[in-house]
DNA sequence: GTTAGTGCAAACCTTTTGCAGCTCT
DNA sequence: AGAGCTGCAAAAGGTTTGCACTAAC
């Protein structure tokens, strides 16, 4: 389980393992989902109600400088808000549908091709990447252009502008 | 010059190249820069002391919908604004170095493989792509490796803890 | 017993919205 | 003329900070 591995990870640094701590880890790394700071808070406070907001940002931020989990934007679909994932799978794409906000991940050789060309080519020490690719989904593509069919067949029978 | 793609583009839509639009799209394209909405607000505001900041966020919004600008996040170096760049070279991964900010960009072949792939694997139309590499430039590798050696000699030096 | 961490309130930064007036076409 | 666009002010959303109190080691 990841969250042994992060609390070594912890311990080592000198930082303490508080109980709020404790909660949020359970919380990213259990979920398999891409939490943002305020569904983390939500989840958080059934388990514990005092704690904070402010807890939640600072406990991220101290995972995210020790390399612990990563920081996603998600192509901003449903704000500017980042989310987070545990470190421990291999690197990965985020694949998001714009229309219905679905995420897949993307494994695959071009991501590591991608990394040691970057290294190579300008003698970079890669130490964090992001992939995220927007789009349509298998289904939404169908609905997208079920939608546009019927926006036609609107324009079609009212008038363009003023219907009279 | 892209300028003139960008401004058929517009006219296709319908929407007016006013005054200040053509003062930002100067400043996108040309400065080949990743500028974020404050810089160009700046900027902006030089050829046109009365433009004002929310004028920008308005463009920005209207050239990112059109796909006309694409947006990053360089990693998050230097706050959790957007930076702007317009969408006319070829798909590009963006490479920030986290101590000193250089921006590199790599154009290499996983990138398009890696869309080919996540296209034909799920089915998706991809529509935006977005790939952030963080990390050390060459340049600042040494200079980390520098600073740590200083910092050795100096927790050597001076005792672990109060010096006393 | 120290030092780090928490909660609370308030600030901060970036971006968006409502609305009246202006301006392209 | 009329829709689209701008500026201003104000709000909203997400995140950070200062400080006194608390808890982990």
């Amino acid at each position: 389980m990841a969250v042994q591995a992060i609390r070594d990870s912890l311990k080592q640094r000198g930082v303490r393992l508080t109980r709020q701590r404790q909660i949020l880890l359970e919380l990213i790394d259990k979920s398999g989902l891409h939490l943002d700071a305020e569904q983390l808070y939500k989840l958080a406070k059934e388990k514990d109600s005092k704690l904070n907001r402010v807890t939640v940002y600072r406990t991220l931020k101290l995972l995210k400088e020790g390399g612990l989990v990563d920081e996603l934007d998600l192509m901003h679909w449903g704000g500017d808000q980042h989310y987070y994932e545990t470190r421990t799978k291999q690197e990965h794409a985020h694949v998001i549908c714009l229309r219905c906000g679905k995420v897949e991940e993307f494994f695959g050789e071009p991501l590591q091709k991608l990394r040691r060309q970057v290294e190579s080519h300008f003698g970079f020490q890669v130490v964090l990447a992001r992939t995220e690719i927007g789009g349509y989904c298998a289904h939404c593509q169908v609905l997208r252009a079920q939608e546009a069919r019927e926006a036609a067949d609107r324009a079609a029978t009212a008038p363009p502008r003023k219907p009279a």
